[in-house]
DNA sequence: CACCGGTTTTGACGCAGATCAAATGAAGCT
DNA sequence: AGCTTCATTTGATCTGCGTCAAAACCGGTG
């Protein structure tokens, strides 16, 4: 897939037709306004200053660019990678609706990692200094920002447990079970999906090789626990998955 | 060890011994009042409700209790980490002087991990409720608790890159090279230092065991790379660890 | 609709690191 | 000081996953 860094169109992108306030999204019990009373998220829609389409293969930004604002995602699909100089890359996270994408430049003022669509996509700009004023007037903007930052270290950390300790069938059972999770919070159905990802990407975010994704797909197929086709996924035995998952596994 | 879990002394522990303001700390820099002026670190004072010793095997937090406050580490080393239901533990960090332990702890109202002392320290706790409103009252503080938060998820971006593509010896390599870095920002010597935690916590931060970081150890001695005598390590040639580092390895 | 490049599956084999085992060393306790 | 417990090192062996290879499959394009 050939990746291209997101030209930003300067400030909103045709007010009328794409401009949609926060008061009015769905997915603003999960995103940033949540927790917001209906006043302060007419506040917080001052400053998304822009809704951008972001197409399948576009960078949101790329590790090493400056970090000006965050991005809320509206619709579609992201993974998050951070990359070695000799090319090696580790995929740290995928994100959907809802979620939000560029936290981790507010450190170094520039952008740790790429963020880039794995399908046609939809995000709101947030400019920091503007959310830095907003949650200035806003406690509970503050309050929720530093929420949502707390959750991604949290989050991570559970990363960090799949790759440390756990055993390829346990982090695809993770994996999978995650992702029905976040699915199912958005309305989804949790139990079939369709996989935004390539084996070589859930791979790498899980720390192994694409074969042995597409291995542990197979075993997981074999044992009626989910059927697989290509990136379809159906959930047979949801309790199987969590036994594995649990290390209680077999 | 044994571990047990701290108990808060109620309020200041003899505010006159023990108590040091963040304008006479020689951490500020590092630490949270990094970045304020002189007016605004004596306002941060008033938040630090407590300077309290932690020992060695203590816990400052677990997971799964109530949150309610940060901790800046004054003087000592930590671990953090998280574990399965079947007992299962992952290392997630170790932090010494100047950080701050339990921003994980911040988005779901308990903390997420345990954070252990490696040795006898000292931490000042800051109740969150009290950052919350400084932090709106000080825009600076406001804007340096987000980089905080935001370095704390590039760190782990970075142990993500580590478990996921790096070899042990790489692992390991990359480890002794932040070690020797945090060390000298901190007034220590960077070559020269005794390890605060044993090799099977090396090794669950690295996700190896602790068989294989005692044999990276050796192979990095037999290569003349570093001295190692049990805890202390002298670093003998950076430029080799580098290499293996950025897997210019052999 | 046939071609082409990228993705996925599956098999065979190899190896880095895990596991098992044992000896040695260091540190805390009485 | 002597005892006990835990930490470390090192060797021998095993194994889960990586690597290499090849075939099948899929979607996009002219």
């Amino acid at each position: 897939m050939k990746i291209e860094t997101l030209r930003l169109r300067s400030g909103p992108v045709d007010a009328g037709a794409l401009r949609t306030a926060c008061a009015d999204c769905n997915l603003r019990e999960i995103c940033l306004p949540a927790g917001l009373t209906e006043i302060e998220i007419n506040k917080l829609d001052e400053l998304v200053s822009s809704r951008v389409k972001v197409r399948r293969g576009e960078a949101v930004f790329r590790a090493g660019t400056a970090f000006n604002a965050i991005y809320a995602i509206r619709s579609g699909f992201f993974k998050s990678r951070v990359s070695t100089e000799d090319g090696r890359e580790q995929v740290t996270g995928f994100s959907m609706a809802g979620e939000i994408l560029g936290m981790d430049g507010i450190g170094h003022g520039e952008h740790n990692c790429d963020a880039v669509a794995l399908e046609d996509s939809e995000i709101c700009a947030i400019p920091y200094s503007h959310l830095e004023t907003l949650a200035h007037e806003l406690p509970s903007l503050q309050r929720h920002f530093h929420k949502v930052m707390s959750r991604e270290i949290v989050r991570e950390n559970g990363v960090m447990m799949l790759l440390g300790v756990m055993r390829a069938e346990e982090r695809l059972a993770a994996f999978l079970l995650n992702l029905s999770q976040r699915l199912n919070a958005r309305g989804y159905a949790a139990l079939e999906f369709n996989l935004r990802m390539t084996r070589e990407e859930i791979g790498s975010y899980l720390g192994m090789k694409l074969e042995t994704v597409s291995r542990a797909f197979s075993k997981f197929q074999s044992e009626e626990i989910i059927v697989v086709d290509q990136k379809h996924i159906r959930i047979v035995d949801i309790i199987a998955l969590r036994k594995i998952y649990a290390h209680h596994s077999q």
